[in-house]
DNA sequence: TGCGATAAAACTGTATGCAGTTATTGTACA
DNA sequence: TGTACAATAACTGCATACAGTTTTATCGCA
């Protein structure tokens, strides 16, 4: 599978949650799959004309970039991006750190009651391994990163862990493709989920922690050190 | 010390980056020192008029305390605060991990040249806590951690821990002038420091987070649970 | 007196215009 | 040919204006 780089699209989806959000998602997208190089200015007007939209909506949206740490401003010159394989290896760090502290805290106000949909997306994962596609692969991740995240009642760590995702759909895909690298996924899931499930606050942290590492790893061979999947 | 709540000035600072900061960094005091209720509206215009500025670089300095977590935008409704006592304990928790990580990576790549200049910080913070004002150990604390974040090439990780500084000014004053807060955040700091040195990435992330949670503890002592130190 | 509907007021989201600053390009001089 | 300077062009930051939606207040009715 080829990674074909995202574009901006002028305004396709019908439902939006105003354009604010539309254009930080679209930038979002374009930066994290590597159109827009490290250190390339971003156009106010160039970018509001290619989506269709005034340069109102663009300055918020990177405005909103910019808290991201995608990009970085210079007071009276305008953004530049700021993300390349150091930005991105810093970032698997955060995640790991912060995600692995939800799971520490899943483990410790995780109840009898939630030991059964745990298992069941477990039980799911595990079947879809072998026999689903990565479509559906994709989606069980999340559901199972947001259970945990919705035992642990975090919100404020769950948002900030939202705004640090740089897998974009397309490495995800690819990523999820590889047979050796959905197994090495079920079996760190597996432990997560059993730790959480047994209460033990150390080995759910310690497990999330290094599952979280090193998926890190295999995006980074991916995306920046051109090793694709044997599967790919 | 009473901690009088912080209020909207209309542009004192005469060299000031972008009235868009301003803005931020005024909302973001107004709202960390508990000013504004959790769940209060924030109208754009009125804040533009209490500040002599226009709502163009309001609507920007709310993008990002959005960004930030602090307040909630609903689409066509405004933004409302967002920020209570749980909100702040998981900030809390993140400051903890992303610190500690810091810490690990500082351990990791610190070397016999950085030595001499982290024993001199903290000789100073030693002398400034028995001697000094509460104004200097402040200003050595964010030397100390700055200079662990310097040595761990922390970036990422160093803009995302600035982005949750919850701690306002005033709080922190009244922190660092309780002699028993200081003796405590002197041997946490001296551990950190020992930890560090010695390369041990293990010791200085269990330092760094035991030190930032306890710290957090005091902090939720002050602001949520009115438990005033008893030199205040 | 309580509830529902309608109308008015207010607020956000978006667009556009202008001023100040920065970056770039062209030219003159060494 | 390389460098410094100046003028032009472009871009960001800020202000203001307008349309659509939400909220609220008022009035009628049960």
């Amino acid at each position: 599978m080829s990674r074909d780089h995202a574009t901006l699209t002028p305004l396709e989806p019908q439902a939006f949650a105003g354009l604010r959000e539309h254009v930080h998602r679209a930038l979002r997208q374009v930066i994290l799959s590597g159109e827009y190089a490290p250190g390339a200015r971003l156009n106010e007007r160039a970018i509001a004309e290619q989506l269709g939209v005034s340069t109102t909506p663009v300055k918020e949206a990177l405005r909103l970039l910019e808290a991201d740490g995608l990009v970085c401003s210079k007071p009276r010159s305008g953004v530049i991006v700021n993300f390349d394989m150091a930005w991105a290896e810093e970032m698997i760090l955060a995640r790991a750190a912060i995600e692995s502290t939800i799971a520490r805290l899943a483990a410790q106000r995780v109840s009898t009651a939630d030991t059964p949909v745990l298992e069941a997306i477990l039980v799911e994962m595990r079947r879809a391994t072998s026999e689903s596609s990565a479509e559906d692969l994709m989606r069980l991740n999340e559901v199972f990163h947001r259970q945990i995240r919705s035992l642990a009642r975090a919100n404020y760590l769950g948002r900030l862990n939202d705004r640090q995702d740089l897998y974009d759909s397309d490495a995800r895909r690819v990523i999820h493709s590889d047979p050796a690298e959905r197994a090495r996924a079920l079996a760190e899931h597996d432990a997560i989920g059993r730790a959480v499930i047994a209460g033990d606050a150390e080995a759910a942290e310690a497990a999330m922690k290094a599952h979280v590492l090193r998926a890190g790893e295999t995006y980074l061979d991916l995306v920046f050190r051109n090793k694709e999947g044997p599967s790919s």
